[in-house]
RNA sequence: GGACGAUUAGCUCAGCUGGUUAGAGCAUCACAUUGACAUUGUGGAGGUCACAGGUUCGAGCCCUGUAUCGUCCACCA
């Protein structure tokens, strides 16, 4: 008969209908689907829960977002519809410097400049340039089919997040987990702050390698040395040559023939002309450069350890900003430290003390997030002694408490807590949350008592000629004590906050929704954040709750271009979601990344994948379509009511389900998908439709026939839909609101239970 | 330097605790069909499962080694 359904699954069309109805249903918040189910008297299985990896609030989501909530939302789909009220818990992440270095770029493009705007306007813009943005990551989400919670979105800048972040904090003072320490930062010249170790990136770069006589003082040693180099100096080997100045000692390996009579003798510095000491340091390589060791305390973390266990001075001659400074010739001063470089080559050639330069590619740490190549600078910086979450963390993962999907991430992440350093959580920024802390007097103050023990305020006063207005003490807190008080002035990293987001989103260890959605479930996220975020989330968790924050974690890996090159807005080999929505549906690149993305490792994207699942789609729409033409009206009320009897098609339906719900629960999409598809195609469409088209061939109308092979074809439909729907949700449920205007069937295919 | 992973059809990849003739999608070839389906169906061709040893009644899968590629970690001046 005639029924107005299109032939095509239109999905541009379709889609947003279709999500728009799951909005009004109401569905995706847990406590409705538990009223739904007890309504109906099904089970309540316990409650089921994801925190959504909030995307950067600063910009648009790409297609790795939006395979990722995929993921989340085949598994929260297959949830709850199995009986467990289910919460996908939706945000948006500040972001920190990310966001801080592009909402400047903005800023700069415009023609204004954030150091004349002042912090608090600063924050205020950025806040509004976020809360933008976020709008647009909102409806991104919404296009893929993500029945996320919207009524519980949260952002990680809110108060409610922020106070659970900041209690974390007091705790960790409380038990002497978080401190000031001067030690050795990275720092980036560029976005001028400091950066955990974490936060950098090596990249080979040209560079030079220096080699500079430094003379010896001795008669008798320059005698010595003159036999064997033929210079009256030991040559040391560089990168960096304008690190001399600062330097505080020449070290050689005890070990080494070359040097041993020279250990305790001392060199003259060449152009600072301070003397300083040849030491004895097992580390050094007898093989680089000339066996001789330059030590700078303060610009190398590894003379920085070297000058602790020597008890070196330490000599600043780089401020954060990467330019010459302190205690050194005035020509030098705020120079770059590549001119700086070249200018001292250029004495020290003239002084006859430059050997000669080798051009060499070598490993430098740069910022992660803008390359400039990282300054490393001594500083004074919160930090976090996190070695004892890490242990903790690490025997959650040996009792299996979580697991890493797949295993060799594991074992990365062991590695990760098997060799945990201290945390440096401050960053010199304008965005994100500031530390709760007050400096009596000032800061510089609690610093300098801090790392000069013993000294007192007076002696403090009586250095810089300043009246100290405190004690130096330090206050917890957001808001001014009595007092003058000096406010810290730095922020956060952005991850002592992300971090949380297991617990802070749902209102903390004391909220409501803490007590019944946590722990929650599962974590899906990008692999290559695995020590950022999964790392400090087991710590934050155990730490916070005594519990881990989910048993699984499964990683996802990132989507190429169809060479299987990195997609990147500078290579143009990027693909917009918005076409892909338009050309193909959600359903369709839902499925292509089901198949194709295994956790942990990449997929190359090629259209004519997508394609070829978009056939699918438009598979199951039609296959439907000709089941509800064949369903004649006065056929209808037959049908509702009619028993399906166990056929064999029955029995091997029944067997399907099982099997995808297995591959479900052991997180194999690429098999469900797989089967799925296989299935309803090649068994339902293929062999069962036309058998049953040859079965009821020439029956009359409202037939006993016609209506027993009608229903249990219906009954196959309905089935094949339930257990597609977490992969396909839109066609599948598009074909649902078709049934359910012809009264054969309910409600919302959502909350169905399979 | 260390850790982890990969190597299976022309391409992209599956293959669960080892069990007959090793699978899918795309591409390709032949035939059929205008059907519920921007098609679809049926059938075919295509693989020494990187290499070399070993364990086993039996190995794509387990063990040892080699090669190539990739990712992450690391302070080599």
């Amino acid at each position: 008969m005639e029924r107005n359904i299109p032939k095509v699954f239109e999905s541009t069309t379709s889609e947003p209908e279709i999500y728009k109805l799951w909005e009004s249903s109401g569905y995706s918040t847990p406590e409705k689907v538990e009223e739904y189910l007890r309504e109906n008297g099904l089970n309540v299985e316990k409650p089921f829960t994801i925190t959504l990896p909030p995307p950067n609030a600063n910009g648009n989501l790409h297609l790795g977002h939006m395979c990722g909530y995929s993921f989340h939302d085949a598994f929260a789909r297959f949830n709850r519809m199995t009986g467990h009220p289910t919460l996908l818990v939706p945000g948006k992440d500040h972001a920190g410097i990310q966001t801080e270095s592009a909402f400047t770029k903005v800023l700069q493009n415009n023609g204004e400049d954030k150091w004349e705007m002042g912090r608090d306007e600063f924050y205020k813009r950025c806040y509004d340039f976020c809360m933008q943005n976020a709008d647009n990551a909102r409806t991104q989400e919404k296009n893929i089919g993500l029945s996320a919670d919207y009524s519980r979105e949260f952002f990680t800048l809110d108060p409610k997040l922020t106070k659970i972040i900041y209690e974390t904090f007091y705790k960790m003072y409380e038990d002497g987990m978080v401190y000031r320490d001067k030690r050795i930062v990275n720092v980036c010249p560029s976005c001028k702050t400091a950066l955990a170790d974490i936060d950098t990136d090596h990249e080979e770069r040209r560079g030079i390698f220096a080699y500079i006589i430094y003379p010896l003082i001795d008669e008798a040693d320059k005698q010595l040395a003159k036999e064997r180099f033929g210079v009256e100096g030991i040559t040391v080997a560089t990168t960096r040559p304008e690190t001399m100045l600062g330097d505080t000692a020449v070290a050689v390996n005890p070990n080494d023939p070359r040097y041993k009579e020279f250990i305790g003798k001392k060199v003259l510095l060449p152009i600072a002309n301070r003397e300083i000491p040849i030491i004895a340091e097992e580390e050094v390589d007898l093989e680089t450069g000339t066996g001789a060791l330059k030590v700078t305390p303060a610009h190398s973390p590894v003379d920085f350890e070297i000058g602790k266990r020597q008890g070196l001075e330490i000599i600043n001659v780089i401020d954060e900003e990467g330019k010459m400074t302190g205690n050194i010739p005035d020509r030098f001063k705020g120079m770059g430290t590549t001119d700086c470089s070249r200018a001292l080559c250029g004495e020290l050639t003239e002084l006859g003390l430059l050997v000669r330069i080798e051009n060499i590619k070598h490993e430098v740490a740069v910022c992660e997030r803008c390359g400039t190549p990282i300054e490393p600078v001594i500083s004074n910086q919160w930090y976090a002694n996190v070695e004892p979450l890490a242990k903790k963390a690490l025997e959650a993962l040996h009792n299996g408490d979580v697991k890493v999907i797949p295993e060799g991430q594991q074992k990365a992440l062991e590695f990760f807590y098997e060799n945990i350093q201290p945390w440096c959580i401050s960053r010199q920024l304008w965005w994100g949350q500031r530390i709760p802390v007050w400096y009596s007097g000032s800061k510089k103050l609690h610093d300098w008592l801090n790392e000069n023990q013993g000294k007192t305020v007076g002696d403090f006063e009586k250095e810089f000629n300043v009246k100290a207005n405190g004690t130096g003490e330090i206050k917890l807190g957001e808001d001014s004590p009595e007092g003058i008080w000096e406010q810290e002035s730095d922020m956060f990293d952005t991850w002592f906050s992300s971090g949380q987001v297991p617990f802070s989103t749902l209102g903390g260890p004391e909220g409501d929704d803490y007590k019944k959605y946590y722990p929650t479930q599962m974590m899906i996220h990008a692999r290559d954040i695995l020590f950022w975020w999964t790392a400090r989330m087991i710590m934050f968790g155990l730490y916070r709750t005594g519990e881990v924050p989910y048993s699984t974690v499964l990683l996802t890996g990132m989507i190429l271009a169809a060479d299987g090159s990195k997609m990147s807005k500078s290579k143009g080999n990027g693909i917009e979601p918005n076409d892909v929505f338009q050309k193909y549906g959600a359903d369709a690149l839902r499925l292509w990344y089901y198949s194709d993305a295994l956790p942990g490792s990449n997929a190359p994207l090629r259209e004519e994948k997508i394609k070829g699942n978009r056939n699918f789609v438009n598979k199951i729409w039609n296959a439907s379509r000709f089941i509800l033409m064949n369903i004649e009206d006065e056929e209808i009320e037959k049908i509702q009511g009619k028993e399906v009897a166990d056929t064999d098609r029955v029995k091997a339906t029944k067997e399907h389900i099982e099997k995808v719900g297995k591959y479900l629960e052991k997180y194999q999409l690429n098999l469900g998908a797989e089967t799925i598809r296989e299935f309803f195609w090649h068994e339902l469409c293929d062999k069962w439709i036309e058998e049953i088209k040859t079965e009821i061939k020439d029956q009359p109308v409202g037939s006993d026939l016609r209506i027993e092979k009608l229903s249990e074809l219906l009954w196959l439909l309905k089935k094949n839909l339930k257990i597609m729907h977490p992969f396909v949700p839109f066609v599948t449920e598009a074909v649902w609101q078709e049934l359910v205007k012809l009264g054969l069937a309910e409600g919302v295919l959502m909350v169905e239970q399979i």
